[in-house]
DNA sequence: GGCATAAGCGGATTGCGTTCCGCTTAGCCG
DNA sequence: CGGCTAAGCGGAACGCAATCCGCTTATGCC
């Protein structure tokens, strides 16, 4: 079990093999970064008190998840998995089976659920590399909604359609909306009436 | 002509009043903001190289503009004005006397063109304080939605619609569409068919 | 005009993300 | 089993945003 669970997406089906001090140390980097969000909270995720509570340099930190962005993506991954295995593969509404615009409804309910449940992680892994890094995710989801758009709504711009939907479930809106008094039951119900826009066709 | 142009949204009515020194220094810092981010690019609009080639210290800069992203708001404040104007009292169908989905339509056109013209200033400016400084401006600009959107749509969740509708216009999601190779005139489009499904009632 | 006072100023300092580069060592090969 | 080599490592150094605090000065009042 040299390298599973812990890289970005799973776009990866074969890479060079990692070494297995590497493997070891991306465990450690792991344990600790979790660690410190649960005791400290994610504002005390600094690149250097990760590196020195894992007993690694920080160069290691970079090496291996490239920024804090990607570091905070990292500790998301697992659940990220989870999701992306349950929207697949998964039973429906989420998972196939379903029709297009259940599934759609189900997506976007999973994605706030998930901003809820990890507001700051989240933040942090938006930030910076982005599109880049956290890109991988973002692309997924993307690419899974599009489908889902292009199947439910034929002829219409599938892919800025998904963007547009994606845009309001950022950790930062979210968080944004929620500072404002905004309940995740009223955001929730917004999304159903966005997508009430759907049924009807043009 | 003290205080004018160049403070935050337009939410001071009467402000404590500025002494003249300082409003040399917001000016100095102005220009020279400016003058780096034609000749160098946003990138180089470093804290500490806008306070050196404006002659003051960086502690004036913080002073009047909060952090990097509030400058950037600032230079961008000439142009969110004359949006401001336009929208709450120009020709229509920006500004009063079109129907409300027209309004909103040219609207959300309106902030894509701004987008389109300003992309790496306003990403600066979206980051950090985001929804806290440059929030002046975003509450202005949700506001002005939420009414039209009331209007469009009784019944509705008009704030949270207006939040869903402003998010995929925000610069950096638009970047990255641009990087993805999606044309400005896609973006458009594809803004109007996200209003198509407001055109039909639910 | 002179003075009191608070607004304003500036730059040294801090903190942190990120980069760089010379050293170490795991994994392979003869 | 010993040596080769590239992957990996670590922590010093850098750049830059943001803060802090003692000094300066514009402004209002007598």
């Amino acid at each position: 079990m040299a390298n599973e669970s812990t890289d970005l997406p799973m776009l990866h089906p074969t890479e060079p093999i990692e070494r297995a001090d590497a493997a070891r140390n991306r465990r450690k980097i792991l344990d600790a970064a979790s660690h410190i969000v649960a005791t400290k909270g994610v504002e005390a995720l600094s690149m250097e008190e990760v590196a020195q509570s894992a007993g690694v340099g920080v160069g290691t930190l970079y090496r291996r998840f490239g920024d804090r962005a990607g570091l905070a993506y990292a500790l998301l991954d697992e659940k990220e998995r989870e999701l992306q295995a349950a929207f697949m593969s998964g039973p429906p509404p989420l998972g196939p089976g379903a029709p297009p615009l259940e599934r759609i409804r189900a997506f976007l309910h999973a994605l706030h659920d998930r901003v809820e449940a990890q507001p700051t992680l989240l933040m942090v892994a938006e930030m910076n590399s982005a599109h880049a890094r956290y890109g991988g995710a973002y692309g997924v989801h993307h690419a899974h909604l599009a489908a889902l758009v292009a199947e439910a709504r034929p002829g219409s711009d599938a892919s800025y359609l998904a963007d547009a939907l994606l845009a309001p479930l950022s950790a930062s809106m979210i968080t944004y909306q929620r500072q404002r008094g905004m309940s995740p039951e009223r955001i929730g119900a917004g999304l159903d009436e966005v997508l009430d826009g759907f049924t009807s066709d043009a």
